[in-house]
DNA sequence: CATCTCAACAAAATCGATTTTTTTACTAAA
DNA sequence: TTTAGTAAAAAAATCGATTTTGTTGAGATG
């Protein structure tokens, strides 16, 4: 059933975008830091032209920030604004909740599953880490999929990257992975009810919960910039 | 203690960016267009190379598409998106609005103020469209800016660069112009006075005036592409 | 000993030209 | 008349080199 036999094939702009953006958000670079544009050329493999393109896509993005004449950096963490993605990321994902389960259909229902079984499996492979993340995030995205805003799903996509640069500075913790599990199948059996009061609720704590994960993690060696 | 006498200019990506945002938003370019480079790069009197990363910055916020192979373009626009902004620019503002209020001193209420009166003064000169434009940009900026939250209020700005690219298609309109006014006015007087509820029900009033008006004009015209 | 100047250096930003891909225009076959 | 097929043209993407700007450190100056 799977598509595109051979696809087409992106550019190398789009390409080093993607790379970059999952290196940033896995937090292969220190924050703060200074990208040294001719050492990630050589690294990536890839052209300056492509390169500086993806960069600056990235700055829009809120992945990098762009110092006027002295090139890229990695934006510093504060627990203030760990705080403050995890509030708003609450409040958005909530309301796309309530919009998704009054326009879910069965389609929709269908895909809830499929990404429950999905995330199941991966669950099966604790060394996946990767293909656990990658099933993690399309499991949120299928959830909130049928709310009918194209923006609103858009910033909680951007505040989920945020988000997870801080919360992967987090070690892996079986006993709260253990919780976050069980409440992504209550989630959906409430999703198939259409309870939304509880669902909200307990999306609520889902996130607060790995916000706190998060923020354990993150209290000391936030690295900050000196002046 | 204030800064920079003459400033650090910008470098031309960062200009171009921001002269072609502008361009975008006012509607300078039909929905839909698909953008020439080497025809832009005459127009305005850049290099290739600046004019390229802009475009990128620009399709990462929202006001540009890119095609795989095929270079840029402006997005279509559809009486649904309007919707879609609206409705949302509605929530997030009253969210903002409500925070704003709570965590507002003296001195935002004093640059809510100064931005009121600049408003009104550029109401004096009907004639200078892009002045009244900015400063009720300013005003509305003003009014949320003390709610805390940096990501709110980054997304906030980008829904309403978005909802200008609508409004901006309608004609100016004196009748409704007089009754935003008004509204801003009250708004600062329930600002003043910590009215939280008033003041939420005034804002999305607000905003539905704004949203009907412009949908309103984008009934008809809404420029689609063939297939 | 601290501070300033300025040349040498390193890095970012930009330019002009090349390569790759898409689109167009034309021709021939069904 | 339509449908492929193909070569020329146009446009996008990329590369390598140049220009501009910021940084560093040695030596001069107070």
């Amino acid at each position: 059933m799977t598509v595109s036999p051979s696809a087409s094939r992106d550019m190398a702009s789009s390409r080093i975008f993607e790379t970059l953006k999952q290196d940033l958000i896995r937090g292969r670079f220190a924050a703060g830091e200074k990208l040294a544009i001719s050492a990630l050329k050589d690294h990536y493999q890839v052209g300056l032209s492509p390169l500086r393109e993806a960069l600056n896509r990235l700055a829009a993005y809120g992945l990098l920030e762009q110092v006027n004449q002295r090139g890229f950096r990695v934006p510093a963490m504060h627990l203030e604004e760990l705080d403050d993605i995890a509030g708003l990321r609450a409040q958005l994902e909530c309301m796309a909740l309530t919009q998704a389960f009054q326009a879910g259909d069965s389609e929709w229902e269908s895909q809830v599953l499929a990404a429950q079984h999905r995330l199941r499996r991966a669950d099966e492979h604790p060394e996946r880490v990767e293909e656990w993340e990658q099933a993690h995030l399309r499991f949120h995205r299928a959830l909130l999929a049928s709310c009918g805003s194209h923006w609103l799903l858009r910033f909680i996509e951007q505040l989920h990257d945020q988000f997870d640069r801080y919360r992967r500075l987090a070690p892996p913790n079986p006993g709260v992975r253990e919780v976050l599990d069980r409440q992504h199948g209550e989630l959906v059996e409430l999703a198939l009810s259409r309870d939304i009061r509880a669902a909200r609720a307990l999306l609520d704590d889902h996130i607060r919960l790995s916000h706190s994960v998060a923020r354990g993690c993150c209290e000391s060696p936030a690295s900050d910039d000196a002046t």
